[in-house]
DNA sequence: CGGGGCACTCAATGCGGTTTGGATGCTGGG
DNA sequence: CCCAGCATCCAAACCGCATTGAGTGCCCCG
């Protein structure tokens, strides 16, 4: 059942059908019901490939999955931030494309996209210093909206972040407040925009305090617990060790978590651990009381917001940049607690 | 740049450049080559959604993500499952379009995909006891394959999956083979299939030898580390707690460490821990040395195999449905050790 | 009563490819 | 030398919708 036979069945024109359809206003009212009614009888959905080509319009964004091939790693707040995109998806009708391309293609994947036009836009995930993404991207004339932000890139794009400076910088104070001082950061990958900002805030609070910063402190690695467990092992057997540990994630946290029980201490007695909190529906922090102390922000609600920035901007391409920073909440844990006395 | 561009750049007729680039037989070879370098030379590439229209194929497959409303989850395998299938489409010039949508529309997003015809076919992930997806999908002529099964479907249909039942039998063996007798299992959520066939074979390896299971070592919820550690601390209070756990996932295994450690035992010699492992990228099971002993399968593989499986069910629909179970392999962590003697 | 203007409808064209059904030229065998 | 047959290539139809530009009939006003 196309337009056509529709048309045919009602003794009108599939012009007259079409515009019935589409709500346009120069078509008699009773003609319209008729119209729909009859539609609705027949089951009659447009053939969404028909209208995209004669629209010009995909009805689509794309989200390119980069994987690098020596550390491959699907980053696991991405589930949920997919999952938040989809929902402004779903209701504006719109579907999501993934793309998954190991990373040395992933230029050459955008370029693919706009020219064959699968898409309307693109969702730029996991932002790097300079990132070469968004100079391309405005080349190319795809719309996009990037997650997180690029530290160097000049032009004006948009973007929506959460103040990764800040919350570590929040978190860091909190631990100075509760008289830690020696203090460790258990960052994610510093060619990650979002870490370099994070190093960022924890320097930053420290340095308020005129503590200096020391290298012994600040590990830099994929955010697993695996890696969270390695640095934090290797810290508490220094001479001096940390009395409290910011962690990049739940998962960084809970590797941390071991490696403090492994030493026979207690968390949150003697060692106080603070943690960056994506809340990811599989990876709850706890329930009424949560496991850890935490800086949280929902990265689900972030692809929602992200999708809707980005469907903006492709109903309006006219329309200047957009620029959105989040704030992290902090929640109070188990994890944490007044710095042992010597 | 179009095919008509092309092709009157080109001195030829759009039929001809068309034939050409796809591969027909009755085009002189020298005139595609020409074609075919003159394409990449300005970058042409054909026009998705006018491929879309003419050839009636949405060169696309879907994937529904149904949201349930009351657990929320996100399930943390999605992500690495979805990049092994995304590699295989990126392989075959399909996209993977991505709907999340709340559960109660679940069945009614199938129907919309068939009418919009936006894919070709879909995968169906978390199938359920009698799932009623596999008799719709059948009724309404998607082509599907589904990952896992469906105990109590009748039907014929494709899928993949892991020989749970096998794997929890091997891993519950594996205990009593180092001599423990109370043995527990923290199991998902059992509606789902894959939780029922991982009872049965906890439940088979124990009748093997001659042992009752006793439903107080017998936990059923969310492959949460918050669901993990509720249950597994709950046993280690009862009067004759478990020396052994089996647990469904990475993140229960943490949580069922985390109340071993709690209790003040030691993993791997006071209470032994087996996971299920679905290698996911973002949480490895350690490196060299596992943490957890585990049964381990990627699930990232399984999404690549799945993906194989409906194209090739989309591209000759005429085959005959196809089944492919894979088993999960052992390998030994520091989780595990004999029973410790009373 | 005539004509301007409004409300409504339709035929035709375009979107950018694929595919059908020839047409053309060339080759080789009888 | 003629023609069947093959190798190439092309014009035109088609996919199913949106949209442009043109009617058509009717009402109302002068």
């Amino acid at each position: 059942m196309n337009l056509k036979d529709l048309a045919q069945r009602l003794g009108l024109s599939p012009t007259t059908v079409s515009r019935a359809l589409n709500g346009y206003p120069e078509v008699n009212e009773a003609t319209r019901e008729r119209v729909i009614a009859a539609a609705k009888e027949h089951n009659y959905h447009p053939n969404t490939r028909a209208i995209r080509l004669a629209t010009g319009r995909a009805m689509a964004v794309g989200h390119v999955i980069a994987i690098a091939n020596r550390h491959e790693i699907v980053n696991p707040v991405f589930a949920d931030f997919i999952a938040g995109a989809g929902e402004t998806y779903s209701r504006n009708d719109y579907d999501m494309v993934l793309s998954v391309v190991p990373d040395e293609e992933e230029a050459q994947t955008y370029r693919a996209m706009k020219v064959k036009g699968n898409v309307d836009g693109v969702i730029v995930h996991g932002p790097r210093e300079n990132d070469p993404r968004i100079p391309l991207l405005r080349e190319v004339g795809l719309p996009f909206v990037v997650h997180g932000r690029a530290t160097g890139a000049t032009e004006d794009y948009s973007w929506l972040d959460v103040n990764n400076r800040r919350a570590f910088q929040r978190a860091t104070e909190h631990l100075l407040d509760l008289g830690h001082r020696r203090i460790a950061l258990v960052n994610g990958l510093e060619f990650m925009d979002f870490a370099i900002r994070r190093r960022r805030g924890y320097v930053d609070a420290l340095a308020a305090r005129q503590i200096a910063p020391d290298p012994a402190l600040m590990a830099s690695d994929e955010m697993t617990e695996v890696a969270g467990f390695r640095a934090a092992h290797t810290m508490l057997d220094l001479p001096d060790p940390p009395t409290a540990f910011v962690a990049a994630s739940m998962l960084s946290g809970m590797g941390v978590r071991r490696a403090v029980e492994g030493a026979g201490l207690k968390l949150g007695r003697d060692v106080s651990v603070i943690i960056f909190d994506d809340d990811l529906s599989y990876m709850k922090n706890g329930e009424d009381r949560p496991i850890f102390t935490a800086m949280r922000s929902s990265v689900r609600e972030a692809g929602r917001l992200v999708a809707e920035m980005l469907l903006a901007r492709i109903a309006n391409p006219a329309a200047g940049e957009v620029q959105r920073l989040l704030e992290a909440e902090l929640v109070e844990g188990m994890s944490t607690g007044p710095a042992p006395q010597r």
